[in-house]
DNA sequence: TTGTAAGCGTTATCAT
DNA sequence: ATGATAACGCTTACAA
C-alpha cells in the first residue's frame, strides 16, 4: 500500500488543454477562451468547459501561455551581497508592489563572484524587467543589457545614459547632518565609509564636504575607508580612534558602520557622545535600541523598492519616451549619539 | 537625433534560433547542438554556428527552451508578511543555494491577502518545486499542491502527512533557557507571544512548560498572546507587566518581542535585569547592541534557507521514496537581560 | 555529422 | 459561437 502512495504521490503529467476539449468537446480555442473571455463563449459550452476544467483540475501551462503571448509576467531585482535591513526593505517594498501589479518576482543576489555577470544575464532571460541595485554589475552590463532591449530601472545607483533610476537624497541629508556637528562644536569629524564604494557613499561624502565648506573649515580627515557591515566599520573605526589626533566625531557611511563604530569606541574606554560624536544612515530599527540612540538620517527604504517596481511595470508596460529619474526625500533623525540631550525628533510617525 | 536614439532603444525582438541557423548556413538542430554538446558538432561547422551566434548577439529563449524540456528551472519560496531579520536571513541563505544549483528563485510574501491562495497556486504554475515557510498558507493548500505533484519542501511548519520539512529545535533548547531563568531564583515567568500563532511559538511554550515541571512548580502565568514584532511584544508586556502580580521574567516568543518587553519595563521603570530578567529567541544581530544584552537561543536561519534549498533540489532531481524531516539544533546564548553579570557566551563564533 | 520533423502547451487569427 | 490551424522558440528522436 505504502508503494502505491508513493506511486500516487510521483510527478504527474499534467493534464492540458487537449484534454480538457476531448472531455467537454470542443476544440481548443473554446477552452482557451473561455479562460480569456468567457463572455464570448454560450453560457451552456462555457459550463461544459468549467466543468472538464474543475474535474480535471487543469491548469494552464504558465511556459505555454507565455510562449504563446511573449511576456514572462515576472520582473527581476538584482542586489549585492547578503546584507541587512537596507536591502531587505527594499526588496519587501518591491515585492509588495511587484505582486500587487500581478508580476511575480526573481531574485538575484551578487555575491561578489565572478559569476555574477552570467547570472544576471541569465536572469535577465526569464524575465520582462530588471532592477539593478548599486555596483552590483559594471555600467557594460547595463549598456549591454539596454541595447538588448531589457527593460530596467537602476537603484541607488547613478542615472546613467537612458535609463530609469531612481535613489534616495543624499547630498543635502548629508550636508545637514553634519552642519549639526559643527553646530554642536566639532571641527575634527571622521567620515568612516569608502565614496569608491558606492555612489550613496560618495554622495554621502560630497556632503560633508560641503558642510565643511558652509563652515569655512578644512576637513580634518581623508575618508577611513571601509565596507559596510558593522563589523567594517569597527575595524576602521579602531584604527581612526586610535590616532593621537582623534576625531571628536565619526560620521559612518551607514548605521551598520556606526554601530561598529560605537562598539570601538566602547573597546577603546571613549564615552560616546561626551567624547565622540556618532552618527550613521539608513534608520534602520537598530538605532533606536542602541545606548545612545544614533543620530541618523532616514531613507525611504520600503518606498525605493516599492517606486523601482513602478518605474519598471511602465516601462515595461507603456514604454514612455523619455527616461525617468527620481530622487527620494530623506530627513535628519537626531537622537543622542550626536550629543543633543533631548532628542528633537524621536517620535515615530 | 534624440528620437532615432529612442527608436534605437525600443523593444527588439530578439533573434531566434532560426536566424542563427540560417546566417550559419545550417539547421535549427545543429544551432541547438552547438549550445546542448558542442562536441557533438563538426569543428568548423561549429565555427561558423558560434561565429553567428556572436554576431546575432542570440540567447536562446528561456520560454521555448523550459517548453521543450519541460523544467522552469526555477523554484519559490512563500514567506508570512514584511517581516524582520529572521525571513530575510532564510531567504538569503536560499538563494544562496539556489542560485549555486543554477536555479532561479521566486519570492512571494503573502501580506495576509485573501488573494494569498491564488497567488501561491499561480507562483506553483512557474516553478519546479516550492518551499513553504510557517502557516503562510493552509494544509488544504498545501494537500492540493501536493495532489497536483508538486515537490515541496515546508520549513518552520509541523511536518505534514509525506511531504519533507525543515525546522529548527525549538522545544529543549527553550526548556534549557527556562530552566536558567529558573535556576537564577524565578518562579514567576511570563511568555509573551502566542502558541497558536505559529509551530515555532507552541513548541518553544512546551518547552516554557517542561522547564516548570521539571522543576517541579506550576507556571504562574497563561502566556501572554502577542504576535512576532516588536511593537506587538511591547503592547503584550505592557498589560503583563501592569499586574500587580507582575512577573520576575518574561520570555518572549522572539528577539523582536523581547526588545519591546525590555522597551516596555524601561516605560514602566523597571529595570532590567535585576527586577526583570527578559529573554529572546533567534539571536538576531541587534540583541549583542541592546542594554542589557539579550539573552537567546540561536537558530541557523541561514542554514535553514539553505538546507530547505537542499531538500528541494533532491526531492526535484531524484525524488527520494521517504519524505525527510529535518530539524537543526539550537543554542542558548547568555547574556546579561536574563541576570547573569559575566556572560558565559558572549563570543562570536 | 547533419537535417527533418514531431512535439511542448498555449494564444490568436481566420474561417465557418 | 465555434473550430482549424498557424505561430511562439526550442529540444530531441530518427533519418539520411
Amino acid at each position: 500500500m505504502k508503494a502505491l502512495t508513493q506511486t500516487d504521490r510521483r510527478r504527474r503529467r499534467a493534464p492540458t488543454i487537449y484534454e480538457v476539449a476531448k472531455r467537454a468537446g470542443v476544440s481548443i480555442a473554446t477552452v482557451s477562451r473561455v479562460q480569456q473571455q468567457p463572455s464570448r463563449v454560450a453560457a451552456p459550452t462555457r459550463d461544459r468547459v468549467e466543468r472538464a476544467i474543475k474535474e480535471l483540475a487543469y491548469r494552464p501551462s504558465r511556459l505555454g501561455r507565455s510562449l504563446a503571448h511573449g511576456s514572462h509576467d515576472a520582473t527581476g531585482i538584482v542586489f549585492p551581497d547578503l546584507s541587512g535591513p537596507y536591502y531587505s526593505a527594499v526588496i519587501l517594498g518591491y515585492e509588495e508592489a511587484s505582486a500587487a501589479q500581478g508580476q511575480s518576482v526573481l531574485i538575484l543576489a551578487t555575491h561578489r563572484r565572478p559569476r555574477t555577470v552570467e547570472q544576471v544575464l541569465h536572469l535577465a532571460d526569464r524575465v520582462d524587467g530588471l532592477v539593478i541595485m548599486g555596483r552590483t554589475v559594471g555600467d557594460d552590463v547595463v549598456e549591454q543589457l539596454d541595447r538588448r532591449g531589457v527593460p530596467m530601472v537602476l537603484l541607488a545607483r547613478p542615472p546613467a545614459a537612458a535609463i530609469d533610476s531612481i535613489r534616495s537624497e543624499n547630498r543635502r541629508s548629508a550636508e545637514a547632518l553634519v552642519r549639526h556637528l559643527i553646530e554642536h562644536g566639532h571641527d575634527r569629524i571622521g567620515f568612516v565609509g569608502d565614496p569608491a564604494d558606492s555612489a550613496d557613499v560618495a554622495e554621502r561624502f560630497e556632503g560633508f564636504l560641503a558642510a565643511h565648506r558652509g563652515a569655512g573649515i578644512q576637513p580634518a580627515f581623508d575618508p577611513t575607508p571601509s565596507a559596510l557591515r558593522e563589523t567594517d566599520g569597527r575595524a576602521a573605526a579602531i584604527t581612526l580612534l586610535g590616532r593621537a589626533d582623534r576625531p571628536t566625531a565619526v560620521v559612518g557611511a551607514n548605521d551598520e558602520v556606526a554601530l561598529g563604530v560605537l562598539d570601538a569606541a566602547r573597546g577603546a574606554g571613549i564615552r560616546v557622545p561626551t567624547e565622540l560624536a556618532v552618527t550613521g544612515w539608513d534608520d534602520i530599527p537598530m538605532t533606536r535600541h542602541v545606548s545612545p540612540a544614533l543620530t541618523t538620517v532616514r531613507q525611504p527604504m520600503f518606498d525605493l523598492g516599492r517606486r523601482a517596481a513602478a518605474l519598471l511595470h511602465e516601462r515595461i508596460t507603456v514604454d514612455p519616451a523619455e527616461p525617468r529619474h527620481e530622487t527620494l526625500p530623506t530627513r535628519l533623525v537626531v537622537r543622542s549619539s550626536c550629543g543633543c540631550t533631548a532628542p528633537a525628533e524621536e517620535k515615530e510617525e
